[in-house]
DNA sequence: GCCGATAATCTGGTTTCGCCAATAATCCGC
DNA sequence: GCGGATTATTGGCGAAACCAGATTATCGGC
């Protein structure tokens, strides 16, 4: 068991419900940490980890861990350079849904934000 | 504080992010049984709850609960009719988030069953 | 008015999941 | 090959959120 720095590794496939995989994109995308990423991707192009650090002003390690995530999960693209990894959305599918998201909570005025079943502490 | 059936209540709105509020948006998607309810409405129109919580085969507290939130979310729409209130799909936009994640499943052969992130015990 | 059907809430337990701090491996330039 | 820069991983923690069971309110029909 390799400690460090490893690639990522093939993970056994589970099997799941069709609706439970369209639920984990979606919570894929419900992390705000994730979507500022995806969204600071979205107007640079191409950026490599710490420049995304830098920017968002959180941490290397939790940084690292939603490349990781946004990677696997089919949102973002990378490509190698020297030391850094650079990366980049995957496709303009993703932008499609974010938006899709965005004119959905413009056109509706929906009170997301009082949701207590998503949110307790928002009282 | 009233306890036993009060209608939906409103909250002080609270001030958040632009991204949090798009991240929760795509939390409330995030669920396999919210799911599941808002795809058994867009294929049937209108059902009461007692009707969902049957062709679930979920606890109806459960069932009650999540609708509240896909109502309060703007996801859904109600419709009181007797002793039964009716619920449906609020608009087509729904539909079009949910297709377009379907999509992007089946385009991506996204990896997102083994994402260790969204789900660790999937190994 | 009573009863059965419907729907919302509360309590408590458990899981999921994002975060931090620390550590470790990798690569490049010198 | 050393050192610094970059990225990945681990363990622990706390908060968010799903769920089951029990309780309560509401409404229509008899």
């Amino acid at each position: 068991m390799q400690i460090g720095r490893p690639m990522i590794v093939e993970a056994t496939p589970v099997a799941l419900d069709d609706t439970e995989l369209v639920a984990r994109l979606f919570r894929a995308l419900g992390d705000a940490t994730r979507l500022r990423i995806i969204e600071l991707l979205l107007q640079e192009g191409e950026l490599h980890q710490m420049e995304i650090v830098r920017r968002l002003g959180a941490s290397q390690a939790r940084i690292s861990e939603h490349m990781v995530c946004l990677t696997w999960c089919g949102f973002v693209q990378t490509r190698v350079e020297g030391r850094r990894t650079l990366y980049r959305v995957a496709n303009r599918q993703v932008r499609g849904l974010v938006d899709r998201a965005r004119n959905f909570l413009e056109q509706n005025e929906a009170q997301i934000g009082s949701c207590r079943t998503i949110d307790e502490e928002a009282q």
